[in-house]
DNA sequence: CTTCCTTAAGGTGCTTCCGACACTATGCAC
DNA sequence: GTGCATAGTGTCGGAAGCACCTTAAGGAAG
């Protein structure tokens, strides 16, 4: 814009992570994400979104992938590219494109997670004074995660392989933020074909025993993004 | 992957441009695309997507208008960005990260269109053949389209200010391929508000005038997608 | 002027989907 | 057994979508 003391443009890939964690008070599952706190200028102290700069020799998805194992010990199976974002002005100094995933983890995968001294989980809702634009690109996360579960079969990305239809709506309830009629639910999921019974039942639960189900990935529904999982 | 000879990193912003052409044969609206010669290696003669570079000092969305105003004469009004394509292999010899965007032409806009000696216009569903991976981004760019206009006014972006419903309808079936029934047609777009009448008429006809309409934007759908638009 | 043709614009009935809610089933705790 | 909690099914009414019919209003042809 003004004068052109820009640095030399360099391509960053960031990645918006997002696992169900129980909420403080209330107990039931919300959306959480992990943020890692910035160590150098710009934006030194600050929590931002875990990324790194894009290698020559790695595809955009597996840069994602490497920085989220490193930063967070993370390896989760579903990532979606989210935006591309690229003002002139989002970093202070220098001139960064910023490829920014999302990804949806199991609470296996979730186990995994190693919380080094510089990393940190928040309630998505409520994360605010991010570093650079991430703000933003957080808000836009969530708003694509709760458009998306809407029509897509995501949800099974935040259970492990088998699960019930109560926890599968535990799911929505999360993500959507507001409770869900159990019968009228589990006809519309039953109804959309992504899911089939295992036989088997979940023991234990002091009340009648629910069925166990498993994704159908055998008859996805068409959708229209590129996903690419692992 | 094997050795590292790679170049250094660059990224590039191309742009898939749609418009409404009638179709060879049939004469009925058809979704076109404007292709660019390729003059230098690689690829060199094959057709490709408009697109350049990214400079220093440009937004994303202004280097995509930029290029697109260059090779094409033309300045569209809706722009939204489509995806990152960054795979190490998809330009040979070099590693280019291409941000895809894509538009919507109005008749209008079209008619300022310059074909240049290097561009020329194709039916977008018969495209193939073209440099680097651009088969699969206009694949990517056309699925995008019908399924946007499914659920969101991006039709408008089609025509003028001034239309009939039969001419808004015409461009639902130009994008889907299929003829949709004019009443019910009339009903849904009605109900959901985005366009008002004009009060004014279409004459000359040959039959009942049928009444103009303009795009409502005072009270737009919700969207999720952050969209560029001058 | 009358008839015919074409598309505009509105009406009607059928089916499907969705949400609210009632009801039955089946485990555990006591 | 009794009570309790959740699993799972049934039912009903409203909303939305779709196929198709009817009427409106212009021009063209005679």
């Amino acid at each position: 814009m003004s004068d052109t003391t820009q640095q030399r443009l360099s391509l960053a890939v960031s990645t918006v992570v997002f696992a169900l964690r129980p909420h403080l008070r209330t107990g039931r599952p919300t959306v959480w994400l992990p943020l890692v706190r910035r160590i150098r200028e710009p934006y030194e102290g600050l929590w931002a979104l875990p990324g790194g700069p894009l290698e020559d020799d790695q595809d955009l998805a597996a840069s994602a992938r490497a920085t989220l194992a490193r930063t967070t010990g993370l390896a989760p199976r579903y990532l979606e590219q989210l935006y591309a974002f690229g003002d002139v002005d989002r970093s202070p100094g220098d001139r960064v494109v910023s490829i920014v995933y999302w990804t949806l983890v199991r609470p296996d995968e979730d186990a995994q997670a190693i919380d080094g001294e510089n990393v940190e989980w928040f309630p998505a809702d409520e994360v605010r004074g991010l570093a650079f634009d991430h703000d933003v690109i957080v808000r836009y996360a969530l708003d694509r995660l709760r458009a998306k579960i809407t029509y897509s079969p995501i949800a099974h990305a935040f259970l492990t392989d088998e699960f019930t239809l109560a926890q599968l709506r535990e799911v929505y309830e999360a993500v959507l933020g507001r409770r869900l009629d159990p019968a009228n639910f589990r006809r519309q999921i039953l109804a959309q074909g992504t899911v089939e019974p295992t036989g088997r039942h979940l023991t234990g639960t002091s009340h009648r025993p629910p069925a166990l189900y498993r994704s159908n990935l055998a008859r996805p529904r068409a959708t229209l993004t590129i996903e690419e999982t692992a």
